[in-house]
DNA sequence: GCATCGCCTATTGTTGACAATTTACAGTTC
DNA sequence: GAACTGTAAATTGTCAACAATAGGCGATGC
């Protein structure tokens, strides 16, 4: 009955899913550009299989929203404006500040779990500070945030943020370095943890909105008004 | 060629969102059951095209959730478990009253443009309340949930609250009957309606949670035990 | 000069065939 | 009778060829 999961288990997810999560690791990389078409022969062939499985995968990345289909003329890797941002970082308070309360609400152990992988994430984010990495600091950042959202075990808010977080890469990244000062952007983590631990509800609630917030007004006020998407 | 509809091809949409479509709607008013296969050949032949399109499609929803794909055995329905009730309400929670938030800090005129369309939707359930047409009922129910959602305008949260729109469908559809009285419903409903004209903001969250905890265990109550699912 | 028309190429959309894997079942052994 | 093994059927995974569409580009006409 119990079958042996452990061998197979890796090579064991569907190949588009496989397939999506490269496409997303290099979208939010920079590998694709924003705008850019996906030429299915071409990226096919990059990554050793034919159309039909790179299709599927682009139709998962399609639903997530990464990826805008236009018929019978291709997918393009979303071009982030404005309104965009606005609404990622709208739709990832109202997820990471649900994540707070449900966190809250569960036991010490659950908490506790979370806080030890928080930190030492916080503990890799102050190591690239010091040679200013920023690709490391924007993955770590994020990393930070998908793991108090999965410090709920809620699978579906997980799901989501993880799509959340991919878009939130890509504004970070087309903005270049748009990120504040290193070492206050670590110490907001910081502070975030440290009311995660003292069971701070409503001061965690309001960090995570500030957070959210300084990080719109940082992304959004160097950048050119582009809301008109085509 | 043997066309699937032109009807399709005209509509600009690109083919798998469109069977994806189709599919869902399947999927909430049960023709697909929760835990049934999906056989690749027979639905394909059904939507009168052939396997490439329809793995596409199936893709989509498994990235939604709605269907779970085991690598070399095939996609099946989801099958709802009591944790993945509590579970899609605590994410409807979250989303619902981010966008009572926003509603509340949007314009009047939007406000009035979705409380325009929440009548209608009231006054068709009371319609259909007299002849206890559950189904209606509860096509209606989330469609006055996902007109609330679009409200805001966020396109995300609108994506986000279709997939949980079905989930939700599908979980009242698999306990059958597990509505509240009908009357009840539909007042509740008018509640919400009346705080969000009043813009009573502290009072429409209040509602929202009890509304979606009242669901909750409406859902709950009637149901074996099933939280271990494989 | 400029707009329009028609061809042409590149790319996507679709299909059917083939390969690989799982599952069920019958036969065998202890 | 129970457990195991090998075969067979059904289903999914993959691929390459074919069809159809959009966009580019030059020719044509005014």
């Amino acid at each position: 009955m119990a079958a042996p999961e452990g061998l197979f288990v890796l090579e064991g997810r569907p190949t588009a899913q496989l397939i999506a999560d490269q496409l997303r690791e290099q979208i939010v990389q920079g590998t694709f550009r924003p705008g850019q078409q996906i030429n299915e022969s071409a990226v096919a062939a990059q990554l050793r299989t034919s159309r039909g499985p790179l299709r599927e995968a682009l139709q998962r990345l399609c639903q997530e929203g990464l990826l805008i289909s236009h018929r019978n003329r291709g997918v393009f890797v979303l071009e982030l404006s404005t309104a965009d941002i606005k609404e990622i970082y709208a739709v990832r308070e109202a997820v990471e500040l649900a994540a707070s309360n449900t966190l809250m609400d569960a036991g010490q152990d659950q908490i506790n779990d979370t806080c030890r992988v928080l930190k030492e994430i916080i503990g890799d984010m102050a190591k690239h500070v010091a040679v200013s990495d920023w690709q490391a600091i924007a993955r770590l950042d994020m990393q930070f945030h998908t793991t108090f959202v999965a410090g709920t075990g809620n699978t579906r808010l997980i799901r989501i943020y993880e799509t959340l977080a991919a878009e939130s890469r890509m504004c970070i990244l087309s903005l270049e370095v748009a990120y504040p000062r290193l070492d206050v952007l670590v110490q907001e983590h910081q502070n975030l943890l440290d009311l995660l631990e003292a069971g701070d509800r409503k001061g965690l609630q309001q960090a995570v909105k500030r957070h959210l917030q300084k990080a719109v007004e940082d992304l959004t006020v160097t950048r050119q008004d582009n809301e008109i998407t085509a």
